[in-house]
DNA sequence: AGCCTTCCTGACCATTCGGTCAAGAAATTT
DNA sequence: AAATTTCTTGACCGAATGGTCAGGAAGGCT
């Protein structure tokens, strides 16, 4: 039994080593996926022994799930700060860009998200089917409101928050095609990026009902 | 020596078989990424013994890669066949039309793509920085000079690229978390997506200068 | 039918990988 | 400083995996 099950470890040597190898996986496991990933491969990252992960953790699907626990609630809270207001639009383009920094600042948990995703979510699925399922149907009736009062275009809620999440998530999980395209002019592309999906939600909101 | 190294095998058999291989390859390959795809998976996946498998193909790598380099040629093809038009907005939303209906009807493809992508593209870094660029590179110039004919808004050609692929591909990649969110009502799902992207690019482009 | 080529597979091999363990090295406590 | 606990690792194990091969089965041709 690994001496640091929980998340916490008590000594200073505890926390120093599961922030070390936790860190390291974390590089492994969103470049490489679960099964492209192993022991030896993140031993190495985090300058350990592979016995001296096993010693910290029960074992590799143990690393991993703790960082996809560890993700989930960084991921879903900038959905969770978007708030009735009387500025909507506003208030969805202010979620557009948190996501997109956290796109931008946490690309290896958005690749750790993706993958996991990807492959039919196993490990997650509960989790999609319940606190991120009742989460957004909760922000989707809230934009429903905004909808339902004029204050927004009138859009699919459920295809808007689809949009806004691939859109940002696009720049960390896809950033080798965005470099690969992009060449030389791809030093600022996040603001870019900024620009151009505040430009397109905030047309998507305001257009007039006859536009269409 | 595989006797069917090239895509197209000679007798019937060889066609038969390296058809039933590749496409059983194509599943399990997008759906537990290469690293964890077995040989074996795919032999039972195709109703063969495993022997039998490296007897058409010369190994793991080599079908992954025709898979590879047959999804790339049809990847790029809807991009291909957006051409200069007196309607461009209808134009692009018939590219996002297209993108879309292959997300719905090859999903594994759209899997398999992402799949590598993710994990940095080490096998088609070189499809992605020669053709892929050009071709983008080809086609946002074209968008310019709509922008620059005020035939559309004022947009970014590449990240408007970008969006689309991104918005239309998660539809394939992120399957299971929209079928999870949506729950009860997914069956109509690609149309109420067609719906809401066709109005969102159609916002977009459709922008006066100075809405923004 | 008889002959030749193509097709198929059980058995096997080398390597990799997740994980264990005993024993020693370092910290920490007394 | 001694005792105790925590930390670390070389060596090892069983299972999984990519791949090989000899020989037999099936198909095609004359």
């Amino acid at each position: 039994m690994a001496r640091a099950a929980g998340t916490k470890g008590k000594t200073r040597i505890q926390q120093e080593k599961t922030n070390l190898i936790l860190d390291a996986a974390l590089n492994i496991f969103s470049t490489y996926g679960f099964r492209g990933s192993t022991i030896d491969q993140i031993a190495i990252e985090a300058g350990l022994s592979k016995p001296n992960i096993l010693y910290y953790f029960d074992g590799k699907e143990t690393i991993h799930s703790i960082l996809l626990s560890r993700l989930l609630d960084k991921w879903l809270e900038p959905l969770k700060r978007m708030q009735d207001s009387n500025d909507p639009v506003t208030e969805i383009c202010a979620y557009v860009t948190r996501k997109l920094e956290m796109a931008r600042d946490y690309p290896r948990e958005s690749r750790l998200f993706a993958n996991e995703i990807l492959q039919g979510a196993p490990r997650i699925i509960d989790e999609l089917s319940g606190p991120l399922r009742d989460l957004t149907q909760h922000k989707a009736d809230l934009i429903q409101t905004w909808v339902a009062e004029g204050k927004i275009a009138s859009v699919d809620p459920h295809h808007l928050i689809f949009s806004i999440w691939s859109t940002t998530q696009h720049y960390a999980d896809f950033d080798v095609q965005v470099k690969a395209v992009l060449d030389t002019k791809t030093h600022d592309r996040f603001e870019k990026a900024a620009q151009h999906l505040n430009k397109m939600f905030r047309a998507l909101l305001t257009t007039t009902p006859n536009a269409q």
